[in-house]
DNA sequence: TTGAAAGCGCTAACAC
DNA sequence: GTGTTAGCGCTTTCAA
C-alpha cells in the first residue's frame, strides 16, 4: 500500500480510501491510485485491515462436517456458501469423522483464525467447552443435531416425525412385522428415529417387542450382515426401516442376494442419488439439506448482524418420497 | 496477549514465546503463563502473527472446486483436507458453477486473505491472469484441467487413455457399432476422452464416421432424450461409451424405459455409488480421486516448502472397473 | 479533499 | 531466561 501511494503520489490513507470505496476522495485522484494499484497488482489484505478495523471481521466463517465427501454434508456446505458468497463471506471447511478430539481442535484453528461465525455438526458429548467463546458473543449455529451442555441456535431435521411418518406408510399398506435398522444410538438423531418409529408402531397397537431392533450399524458391510440374519430368522419381517443411507444399501444388498427386492419392503431414512434407478425404486424419508444450509447461514448472519434473541431450534421438515419398494405388501 | 502476560507477571515477549512453543523459558514461568492464558481463555491470534512473521504464512489455502457438493470434488476436497490438516493448514473452499466470472473473483477473494497456495478447477478460456501472482511466487497446482496460457503444476486423470480402454474393452467384446455420448467439447477432458475413444477404434479399423457422436450433453435429461433418438435410429449402436456421469444417468434411463438394459452395452467414464447395484451392474472407466487431491497436496506442500523445480503436469491413471453393462455381447 | 500519527496483536532482533 | 523496541499492513482519529 505504501507503494501504491508512493507511485500515485498521495498519502496511505488516500488509497485506503480508495481501495475500501469510501467517499471524499476526488474522482481525479481515484483513478491515479486505481492505475497505481492495478499496476503494482496491489490486493488489500484482509487480515491486517481487520486488525485494525472497528468490529474486526475476517469476513470468514468456519464449518465443521462429518466429512465434506459425505453428499448430505456437502449438499448442506453448497447450500451455506451460496448464502454467504453474496455478502463476501468464505467458508473454511474441515472434516470430524466421528472424531470428537477432532471437535475441539477444529473449534480451536477456526477461534486462531478470528473467524466471524461457525456452523458445526455437533458430535462430542457436550459442546460446554464452546461456552466462553459463545458468551463472548461468537455466533455459532449447530446443525444436524442439537448441541449438549450449551444454548445454541440449531437447524435439525424432524427425525422422529419423519420415522413416524415411514411407520405410518407401512403399517397403511398392511404390514404388521416390522424391522427397525439402525445406526449406533450414541447419535442423537439415530435415537430420536429409532423412537419415532417404534412409538408410531405402538400407537397403532404393535408391541415394540414384536419388532426386530437392530442397531449400532455403521457401514454398509454390516447392516447387510444384519439384514440377512433377520431374513433368515424363523418369523421374518415383510418390511423394514433403515435409518440412515448406509443402512439403506447394506439391506437394500441383502435383499438383492436373496432375490427378495420384491418381496420385503423397504423404507429408508435419507434420499441418494438413483433412488429412483434400483428396482423397485427405494422409497425413502427425504432429509432437505439445502433447505437446512440455507437456513444456518441465515441464522448465522441474523447473529453476526447482532440479533440476540434466545437460541433456537429451527425443525427443517422431511418428506416421504413413494418409489416402489415402501408400497410392497406383506408376503406371507 | 497484554493481559496474559499482566496476569502471569511477565513480558509480552515470554508469552509469545509460551504460545509458540518457543525454547527458553523455563518450566516455572510456562506454567505461569499457561493459566494465565487458560484463565483469560486465550487464543493466539494467527492473522496477526503472520503480519510480522518472516515468511508470513497464514496456514490456509483455497481450493476451487466445480461445486464442493459434486462427489467427485468433494472427495477431492476430502483428500486434500487429509494431507494438508497434518501441517495444521486449514481449507477455504469454493464453488465455481461453470462462470468464468466466479473463476477470477473468488481467486481475488482467496488473494485478499493472503493464502499459502491455491488449487485450482480451470475453467476460464485462459488462467493467464494469474500469471503475475504465479510468478510472484504464490504455489498453484491445477487439477483435473490443465490451465490454459500459464504454465504451472497440474494434476489430471489419463482421460483419453481411459476413453481408449473403454472402447477396447467394447470391440474386445464384438462391438462394432458404436456411439459416444459426451460433455460439450469446451472442456479439455471431454475433448481428451472423445480422442481417445475415437482413435481406438480407428486403430481398430473401425471409421469415425460409423460412430454416433452425440455432443453438449451437460444433464441427465439432454444425455436421456440422446440416447432415446440413437437408439430408435435404423442402425442403433449395440453399445455406448458416455464420457461423465450425469451422461451415464441420462443413458441408464433412456436403456431403462426402452428395457434394453441387457441389451445394449455401456461402458461410463467415472465411477458412482451404486454402480454395482444396478441391473446390470454398471461398468466403468474410474477415475481416482483420492489419489488426485493428495497429489495435488504434495505438489503443493513441495511448492510451500520452496521447491522450484519447472512445472509438471502429473497423470493419475484410471481404471476400468468390469460389472456387466461392459460386456454384454452385440445384440444384432 | 487529503494526510500524519497512533496503534490493532503479534514476532524479529537484540539487549540485558 | 527474560524483556524492550520496532514494525508487519492496515484503519482510526484528528488535524490541515
Amino acid at each position: 500500500m505504501r507503494h501504491v501511494a508512493a507511485l500515485a503520489g498521495v498519502g496511505i490513507k488516500t488509497v485506503s480510501r480508495v481501495m475500501n470505496d469510501e467517499p471524499g476522495v476526488s474522482e481525479a485522484t481515484r483513478q491515479r491510485v486505481l492505475q497505481a494499484s492495478q499496476q503494482l497488482n496491489y490486493q488489500l489484505d484482509m487480515a491486517a485491515g481487520s486488525l485494525r478495523r472497528s468490529g474486526r471481521q475476517t469476513l470468514s466463517i468456519g464449518l465443521l462436517l462429518p466429512s465434506v465427501a459425505n453428499p448430505f454434508s456437502s449438499e448442506i456446505h453448497r447450500a451455506l456458501e451460496d448464502t454467504l458468497s453474496e455478502r463476501g463471506i468464505a467458508v473454511f471447511a474441515a472434516s470430524l469423522d466421528d472424531n470428537p478430539e477432532r471437535e475441539k481442535a477444529l473449534v480451536a484453528a477456526f477461534l486462531g483464525r478470528r473467524v466471524d461465525g461457525m456452523v458445526l455438526t455437533p458430535i462430542a458429548r457436550s459442546q460446554a467447552y464452546v461456552i466462553p467463546e459463545h458468551s463472548r458473543d461468537l455466533p455459532m449455529v449447530f446443525i444436524d443435531r442439537e448441541p449438549v451442555g450449551i444454548e445454541a441456535d440449531a437447524v435439525v431435521t424432524d427425525n422422529a416425525a419423519g420415522a413416524a411418518r415411514a411407520a405410518a406408510h407401512l403399517l397403511g399398506h398392511g404390514h404388521t412385522r416390522l424391522a427397525y435398522f439402525g445406526d449406533t444410538p450414541d447419535i442423537q438423531t439415530a435415537r430420536e428415529r429409532r423412537r419415532g418409529f417404534l412409538e408410531q408402531l405402538g400407537q397403532a397397537g404393535i408391541p415394540t417387542s414384536t419388532v426386530s431392533v437392530r442397531e449400532g450399524l455403521r457401514d454398509v458391510e454390516s447392516a447387510r450382515l444384519a439384514a440377512r440374519a433377520v431374513l433368515a430368522s424363523d418369523e421374518p419381517p415383510t418390511a423394514i426401516f433403515s435409518s440412515q443411507n448406509l443402512v439403506t444399501f447394506g439391506v437394500m444388498r441383502a435383499l438383492k442376494e436373496l432375490d427378495a427386492s420384491r418381496r420385503v419392503a423397504l423404507v429408508g431414512f435419507d434420499d441418494f442419488a438413483l433412488a429412483d434407478m434400483m428396482d423397485p425404486g427405494i422409497t425413502v424419508i427425504a432429509q432437505h439439506p439445502e433447505r437446512i444450509g440455507r437456513l444456518a447461514a441465515e441464522r448465522l448472519l441474523a447473529r453476526i448482524d447482532g440479533d440476540d434473541g434466545a437460541p433456537r431450534t429451527y425443525v427443517v421438515p422431511s418428506e416421504l418420497i413413494v418409489r416402489g419398494s415402501g408400497e410392497l405388501p406383506p408376503s406371507y
